[in-house]
DNA sequence: ATAATCTAACTAACTGGTTAATTAAGTCCA
DNA sequence: TGGACTTAATTAACCAGTTAGTTAGATTAT
């Protein structure tokens, strides 16, 4: 077919088809004569656009990290009050996640690969995205806790749940709707789960006795 | 050197090693021949003990579930209060996967497998293992929500937001390792994870006007 | 007793299919 | 004209699985 103009598009499907692969697969598993195939281009385009199979992954990895970063310091720089802001963070990091399926995947396996020399991008990613995000939603929860909102909870303990929360639910998504009747992924149980951890959170996190915030809501269950 | 007496030992060999490979690697990842390596065997032998890689994966699977289901429900057929069964609960699976950290990781891989007919073991591992647990935590927390020990919280959400919390932060140990200045499973830093843990889960689950349990420790950090 | 035979446990070396990656020779279009 | 591709063939490496044995010890026969 030849030069159909935009270079862009071809780049952006054979990135998009990679990440699906990559998060469905892993990197051992993809395969690229199936990337090539879901992006409609020939196997050689990949070649030409990326190095190799490596450097694929590593540009699928870098495109989803930045865009879940750039989504959640929106909020953490904004100036809301603790209670608002940690609310807020949880909600667009749910929000974004609800609308990249493939994000938590590609997450929890190159947590898991992160071992010694088994990842040459784990150290990028760590000092571009995850300490970054950790660094500043860790001082959210130091602020909120030395102006007495919250309870007297441990960052290094309190990020990753909160992180595990929201990540497991899609990761385990395809498990949970065959033990279940409903499918955990319809929009209707989607909003349920953010509602769901949000009240867990809260509820873990804010201080019993103090008024509650009129922006958080504190039913068990909605709707 | 032939028949050296012990065929189970050759056996339990394999297993372990399969484990260790699998859980750092998944299936596509896993090399047959390091996996010989890690047992002092040769490569056939596993062949001669299971049929091939898959039906090796899956004696892996069993095994590590099988060892899972057993703990927890010593704890959940036990006649304990819901309070205290529940934190017995999480705290006998939290034990488990400290002392099985290869565990998580071949939970949450085969988990993010379960699309379609990508594994051929999901079926049998939600029959055996998944669903019976799911339940009878499910029932356990519908109990305490009628005798008004706990919120009203729904067990669909509320058992895998458990189980994240858990099973996420020895799967992200490594990430956290190089994110914070401590080791996440040195044994003082796996104690705090699980009094964190507990924390959590009482903080929101437990009706907060309801007095204490004894069994509870309510300290945001210990130590 | 001991030689003959059997069998489970195990191994070294190989094979063949798969797959990432390359290349060469082009086509299309602005 | 040259940048953006396509096509198809090819190469090299890898790796799951096989094969054709070997070994040690138990069992049987004499």
């Amino acid at each position: 077919m030849g030069s159909r103009g935009q270079p862009e598009e071809s780049r952006a499907a054979i990135l998009q088809a990679a990440a699906k692969e990559f998060g469905e697969f892993g990197i051992a598993g993809a395969r690229t004569d199936a990337i090539a195939r879901e992006a409609q281009v020939n196997k050689a385009l990949l070649y030409y656009y990326f190095k190799d199979k490596e450097t694929l992954y590593g540009a699928v990895l870098d495109h989803a990290f930045s865009g879940m970063k750039a989504k959640v310091f929106r909020v953490l720089d904004s100036d809301l009050p603790p209670r608002e802001k940690i609310m807020a963070y949880v909600g667009e990091y749910f929000d974004f996640i609800a609308s990249n399926p493939i994000y938590p995947k590609l997450m929890q396996r190159e947590m898991m690969r992160a071992r010694e020399g088994n990842s040459v991008h784990i150290d990028r990613l760590i000092k571009t995205y995850f300490k970054p995000v950790y660094r500043r939603v860790g001082d959210l929860l130091r602020q909120g806790i030395a102006e007495g909102e919250f309870r007297k909870v441990d960052p290094a303990h309190f990020v990753p749940s909160m992180i595990a929360m929201i990540v497991f639910y899609f990761s385990s998504a395809p498990v949970m709707r065959r033990i279940v009747r409903f499918d955990p992924l319809s929009p209707r149980r989607i909003a349920q789960r953010r509602a769901a951890v949000l009240d867990f959170i809260s509820a873990a996190l804010f201080q019993p006795n103090a008024s509650a915030s009129p922006a958080v809501r504190k039913s068990g269950v909605r709707k």
